[in-house]
DNA sequence: GTTAGCACTCTAACTAAACGAGTGCTAACA
DNA sequence: TGTTAGCACTCGTTTAGTTAGAGTGCTAAC
């Protein structure tokens, strides 16, 4: 069976329908609407047809139409128009993105919340993988008779420290001397490679010297090294899942933020999905978890390098032509951000926020 | 009307019941109990008494006593017993605790899971209130031609960096020497003193010389001591409060849910919470969200002076003794912890860990 | 003071009936 | 041949009524 034209025109008018309502849509509801001018019984046959063809789908038999996964899919990928978001939208996410500048995860993590309060659902973010974050620089600064300082500072302007007690009396040379032989043998090395290759062994040897400090150093760098290579994930907004009807039974509810807050599982979930911008609906999601949500995540990089992902999660009848458009717009700018990377935010889109107001 | 020794008894006897299974207790259930050699009718006597006392509640005419929030103050205070952990329990939560090493969020993150699979329950570790730390160091460390890194190192141990672009060139001379001239007017100055004295004004004029590269740095100084004071909130287990049948209706624990996850709110109701162990139980919470759950809350220190705060969120109806057992050990594990802050952990209580198997 | 006995209360679980929204089908119409 | 009106039918939701069971409160006897 073909889709035809006025097919189309009701799928499309049972989709927003029902993404407005969360009620199943009735022939008779639909006839009444502006611009259809066919009668209940013709809509009916034709619904019958679309659900037929795995469109949409009845609760009962005396229930009106629910659109399918199928149905959301063709309306992601065919129907739904991507209206730009207007200036003021524009400006009142770049705006709370740029209110807190102090730190990487910090911004990130204020990503997130800005998501979920715009779209009330359950958001996320996670921070870039950073394997592949290049080593700049190692120093070793003294702090106490017996404490240093370990720092590294990495080509995506990631900075990681520890304090390091010291088991032996150091000298501010000796201590130089290690800071730079480090550098020496680490820097331009990725820090999975560092982690990886085991060059510490030769190291120690050609540095027989201060071998006694390197013992203490080295286990802190291999264990900052690792810390570096932890992705963070922040969420925000975790009770607007309630709002999903799948989930006002208690035990679901439970189960669903059980997944959702097992942040190791759910970051691997998340690094897995393919960059850009992605959607998932319904049971196209692996895990049965899932499939009774849909998932819109999108990657935004640091130094044009390292990804991370942001996105958010919630009932299959999401609103997801706006939702797309606030994601995209979202990634676009945090990239941005990171590009020029604490440059004094060089007003990119900050514009005209006079008398901006944020009613959802 | 007295408490006799039989009325305690027997109140002691529904707390601990109720305690384990969540159902009212009746008169019947309790009589057929080891070592009441009491008729229900006695029983029943005494429970009109305690009920007329306000230590016992009545769910509805044709059901067991329930204890009031009263008799579980009168139960925390008085009647459980507060028997100290095994050997094998301490080992777990120790063992556990210097699982992760690599820095101190992170260990705080830790120990707030730990609680929470521990207990069953949802927990939380606050960070501690940085306010009184005090500056130790400062210093400047070239990165690029137009990058430095401001490193702030405070009495307790924190290290805190942020990169700088710089707008103006820099030598490493006037990088060092304004490094010093910082640590000069900054060092034994608390966190907030740094803050609040506008040391700045004075300072700036007398380096002219460096003034431009002050102009860089000293903005992000200020925003980097502001970090330093900004408290974490970890928390963990959220989807135990699932157990709670007072939530099992979903708005309620969706409200429940959106005050627990409202991160500053929280941490201002548990930074004004008395320090050492406290317990609130129902409606000695002020927040009327809280007064169907008990609330259990214990302070660390760290470096014996700044304090945080780690606890669990649950039932009324929780088993204090134990819970509040953990939470003292726990938290007397982590002061110690924090006393010789990364000594490559002087295995205090590591002790006999083989064999021991993690059952709840 | 303690206990047995019994009427009473109230909830939870189950059943039945009424309601209503919406369908599916048939037959008539343009 | 596509469209529409009409109507019987289905099925979930709501309301009311019934029953069973647990537990109480009270009275009277021990």
């Amino acid at each position: 069976m073909e889709l035809s034209e006025r097919k189309l025109k009701i799928l499309q008018a049972i989709i927003s329908d029902y993404i407005k309502t969360a009620e199943p849509v009735g022939s008779r509801t639909l006839s009444k609407k502006e611009g259809f001018d066919y009668s209940p019984a013709t809509i009916r046959n034709e619904m019958a047809d679309l659900e037929e063809m795995g469109y949409l789908t009845h609760p009962h038999t005396s229930a009106g139409r629910v659109p399918s996964d199928k149905a959301y899919r063709l309306y992601v990928n065919e129907l739904m128009d991507r209206p730009e978001l207007s200036k003021d939208e524009k400006a009142i996410i770049a705006n709370r993105l740029h209110e807190t500048t102090v730190d990487f995860e910090k911004t990130i993590a204020h990503a997130a919340s800005i998501l979920s309060e715009i779209t009330n659902l359950t958001s996320f973010a996670m921070t870039p993988k950073k394997t592949e974050d290049v080593i700049k620089y190692i120093n070793l600064l003294p702090v106490d008779e017996d404490t240093v300082v370990l720092m590294i500072v990495s080509e995506s302007g990631k900075v990681s420290n520890k304090a390091v007690k010291m088991s032996v009396p150091y000298t501010d040379d000796s201590l130089e001397l290690l800071s730079k032989t480090m550098t020496y043998n680490y820097k331009g090395k990725t820090v999975s490679q560092a982690l990886t290759n085991n060059i510490i062994a030769n190291f120690e040897t050609d540095v027989v010297a201060m071998s006694g400090m390197a013992e203490d150093v080295m286990p802190n760098f291999m264990k900052t090294l690792e810390d570096m290579l932890n992705v963070n994930l922040y969420m925000e907004g975790l009770s607007n899942i309630f709002d999903i009807p799948e989930y006002s039974d208690v035990s679901k509810a439970k189960s669903f933020i059980e997944m959702l807050t097992q942040k190791e599982e759910m970051t691997k979930k998340l690094i897995e999905r393919d960059d850009g911008i992605t959607v998932t609906i319904g049971d196209e999601n692996e895990d049965s978890n899932l499939q009774d949500c849909s998932l819109i995540t999108a990657s935004y990089s640091v130094d044009g390098k390292l990804v991370g992902k942001i996105g958010v999660i919630g009932p299959t009848r999401m609103k997801y032509s706006k939702i797309t458009s606030i994601i995209e717009y979202l990634t676009e700018n945090l990239t941005d951000t990171f590009k020029l990377e604490s440059g004094e935010s060089t007003d990119n889109d900050k514009g005209e926020n006079e008398g901006v107001n944020e009613d959802e």
